[in-house]
DNA sequence: CCGCGTCAAGTTCAT
DNA sequence: ATGAACTTGACGCGG
């Protein structure tokens, strides 16, 4: 089992991934934004590897505005070796890496250039993937989208933009529940017509479930007959509801009880657990740490 | 130098 | 019909 977090660092010097307006995006700018974020990310899988967190999610806004018509800058060829450095570096340390794209990534839409767009965002997801070298393990986690008032016809929609894809975008694409629209059900239905994995996020699970009956258990088995030897092992998405604040907010930290309670109910342990929790490495180091204090007093 | 309005993008929901 | 929320911070203008 892995444990990781998403995006950015808490307290870890040197490791910031910056970005400006898109009135100030010069080629200039842009390059020295890229270089910049290079050399963060470096950091950050450095800490990784040091710490034995063998799970992250790069942030999409490595490179900025990487699928923005304002950004011509070929950047998998100028830093191709800064690229396959800190792959190197993630081979080497044993860690997965994973991408997300935001909530304006819509494959499903039923406007063309939104499609469009999507699928140029999907492409510049994989590139960074491809950059680093890493194998197909290394996972793009994309939510379904709009519904539209038809869900059907809008699921059937997902399926047929699928298709439009290059291949390296197919090979790392992974689908995963959300909390409003697509619960497991839905997600599953498509990923066993597309043949891709789920990725179960047991938050939006509890908040917008597709069946009460059902435990997340009873769902982890489900979605991990979607993972095949090439995906890699089997991943999820782990967080806490913010106690104050509205449904599906991410809490501060891990509770580490509550979080040792969902763990232990686990049938299989070779799994991998994406944290989406607002204090990241901090939550992640504590929980390994917890893990392994429990398991040298049995 | 500091504070706060604004930021590429899409969809949904509240008003 | 219009605007805010979303995950939520960070950029950068204006004082």
């Amino acid at each position: 089992m892995r444990i990781g977090y998403a995006c950015l660092t808490v307290g870890v010097p040197d490791t910031a991934i910056k970005s400006c307006l898109v009135k100030n995006a010069s080629g200039t700018r842009l390059r020295n934004l890229i270089s910049h974020n290079l050399n963060s990310l470096e950091n950050i899988i450095s800490y990784n590897g040091k710490n034995n967190i063998g799970l992250f999610r790069i942030s999409s806004g490595l490179i900025p505005f990487a699928s923005h018509p304002i950004n011509q800058i070929p950047w998998w060829e100028i830093y191709k070796n800064e690229f396959l450095q800190i792959g190197q570096k993630i081979k080497a340390n044993n860690i997965r890496v994973s991408m997300h794209p935001g909530q304006y990534t819509v494959l499903n839409s039923p406007f063309d250039e939104v499609v469009a767009r999507a699928l140029a965002d999907l492409e510049y997801h994989s590139l960074v993937l491809d950059s680093l070298g890493v194998g197909a393990d290394h996972k793009i986690i994309l939510h379904i989208g709009g519904v539209y008032n038809n869900k059907k016809t809008a699921m059937k929609r997902f399926i047929i933009n699928f298709k439009r894809v290059s291949d390296s975008v197919k090979r790392r694409i992974v689908i995963e529940n959300d909390d409003k629209s697509y619960n497991i059900k839905d997600v599953l239905e498509i990923a066993s017509d597309l043949k891709i994995p789920v990725v179960f996020d047991k938050l939006h699970n509890d908040i917008n479930p597709a069946d009460k009956r059902k435990s997340a258990i009873d769902w982890i088995k489900v979605c991990r007959k979607t993972w095949r030897q090439k995906d890699g092992i089997q991943k999820i998405h782990y967080s806490q509801q913010h106690p104050d604040k509205k449904t599906g907010s991410h809490s501060e930290s891990i509770n580490l009880d509550e979080f040792y309670e969902f763990y232990g109910s686990l049938k299989r342990k070779d799994i991998d657990i994406m944290f989406e929790v607002k204090d990241k490495n901090i939550s992640a180091l504590n929980c390994l740490d917890y893990i392994k204090q429990k398991k040298s007093r049995d």
